[in-house]
DNA sequence: GTAGGACCTGGAGTGTGCTCCAGGTCAATT
DNA sequence: AATTGACCTGGAGCACACTCCAGGTCCTAC
């Protein structure tokens, strides 16, 4: 009936290195989103062994989608520090959303018509080719 | 008659301020660009300043279109160096543009993705705020 | 109860892409 | 010819986002 660890709870509580293959980041970059303050000081076991609940996992995989669309660190901790503060933040949240998401519309669009010179450049290349098959 | 340069040609040849000014590059990632093997070494007044021909600015245009879908130093200088090799290179060239035109276009569809994710989660909150507005 | 792998901390080190600096030369203006 | 701003070189420094390390503790299996 006991589970062994300090941290009560029914939840899967997984271990660091099974947080590390569900979102492909390494341990040492959770260790660093920690300490940077990207997400609160995780629970532990008795032995101050990190176990991530699945409150953890859902909120990393939240912050991987800002990450992979460009937000910086120091912005995600902004965004994290007022996640942590609650419910009064939600309107200042919203606002940092919708700048990011606004600022990821424009850049999607400029690397659409980068990827449109790209093409021109293709075709160009193909058509020397073909104009000197040896 | 005479123009003053030692780069006998009719084209513009321009100064690296307008240059910097053309591409929105600084004068510093001009040179480190030069010295980093992406663009050859351009031409000089006797004096050895650089003049910027319309070709090496064209050069650069494609470059920051490069730069701006994510391709890194080391790949935009093998790539310049096949440029630099001639016309028996067109094939690798093309190659490496294909590989990255498909990696761009992967990259676009994983950041619509992630647009989408953030769409949601701005409806979320506005939903939020809506249902508790004081 | 012991071996060996997983995990801990604080701090140093790394790769990338610039950016700045010192100490000079060059060029346009007066 | 003197001033002043633009430009030169080689090299150091910087911000970012990790990544690695030393020296230790923990936990699972036998």
């Amino acid at each position: 009936m006991a589970n062994g660890n300090a941290v009560h709870q029914q939840e899967p509580a997984l271990t660091i290195a099974q947080v590390a293959e569900r979102t492909g980041l390494s341990h040492d970059t959770l260790r660093y989103y920690e300490r940077a303050g990207l997400i609160e000081r995780v629970g532990r076991t008795t032995g101050n062994q990190r176990r991530y609940a699945a409150a953890d996992l859902a909120w990393l995989e939240f912050l991987l989608r800002l990450r992979e669309t460009g937000m910086s660190i120091s912005d995600m901790r902004r965004y994290a520090r007022l996640r942590a503060a609650g419910g009064a933040t939600l309107t200042d949240r919203l606002a940092m959303l919708r700048a990011h998401r606004d600022e990821l519309a424009r850049r999607i669009h400029v690397l659409q018509g980068n990827a449109g010179v790209l093409d021109s450049k293709i075709k160009h290349y193909e058509t020397l080719i073909d104009q000197q098959p040896r």
